[in-house]
DNA sequence: CTCAAATAGTTGCACATGCAAGTATATTAC
DNA sequence: GTAATATACTTGCATGTGCAACTATTTGAG
């Protein structure tokens, strides 16, 4: 079954890092990681969860998170703080320092995607979400 | 303009790292990271290029694929050869041990992919490969 | 209730990544 | 032909990644 000539690895792999670099030196004037920023954008978009929803929700180890979340809380970006209920979780907020960094941030990054998006009709956009996001589920 | 609710970067992000992550315990039995098996299987498809090709072709940066190389070299999957009309180039070439080695993790990896495209007509799988190509056109 | 298993988190390791700065060679301008 | 520029590659650094092994707490089986 040789069903195009590239393999799907390959395709992802270029396109992913393509497009980690573009935004890393878009980031670097606000010394900020795509990780690091991928974080905290997760957490303005929900507050208050744990280190392991948040590693779920962006497909990472809990160790990775917990290692991005470290330099996030050195630069002031998130706090930790207990949960009352379970003694083992932690729970993230976003300061509001935090919060302004992403609210700057953000067209940035739709620049980059919109650039990334040049030629594709609204079709062609939502038909590619669709299928990357049954793609991902098919690999849980 | 809110086209959907996911940003690209993290709909990718997620997508790439399952995927990586799923091919990486693969390629344990065999002692390979998914980088290195990218790189040997493209050496497979095209042998005696330079590094530098290495890395354009597979969206690295030079450095990045001097570290990689050195690990395979030091494995016996690669050589490195000199370019007799250019003194700063090296030419690489996959050895008889490394060609085996892609053709036994090959069907391995058609396997990992198959099981992502789970409920894909093939018609989906060649706009999704002509979408994320496109993508990565309008990256460079 | 108690003890085993599961879960949230951390630390240490090896590897991938890319930028900055370096060397060596090739090309280009004049 | 020589000097400036470009190119191929390497090394050092900081960061991201995930596995293995660890601690602390919670859950579940009996």
């Amino acid at each position: 079954m040789s069903r195009t000539q590239d393999e799907l690895g390959l395709l992802l792999s270029r396109t992913y890092l393509s497009l980690k670099r573009e935004t890393s030196r878009m980031l670097q004037q606000f010394e900020l990681t795509p990780e690091q920023f991928s974080l905290i954008a997760e957490l303005d978009k929900q507050d208050n969860i744990t280190q392991k929803e948040l590693a779920d929700l962006t497909e990472r180890e809990q160790t990775t998170v917990t290692k991005i979340v470290d330099k996030l809380v050195k630069k002031g970006l998130v706090t930790r703080g207990h949960d009352p209920h379970d003694r083992r979780a932690i729970r993230l907020q976003i300061t509001a320092e935090g919060r302004d960094l992403v609210k700057d941030i953000k067209p940035k990054i739709e620049e980059i995607e919109n650039h990334a998006y040049l030629g594709f009709h609204q079709k062609d956009i939502e038909l590619l979400h669709t299928l990357i996001r049954k793609l991902h589920q098919n690999l849980q």
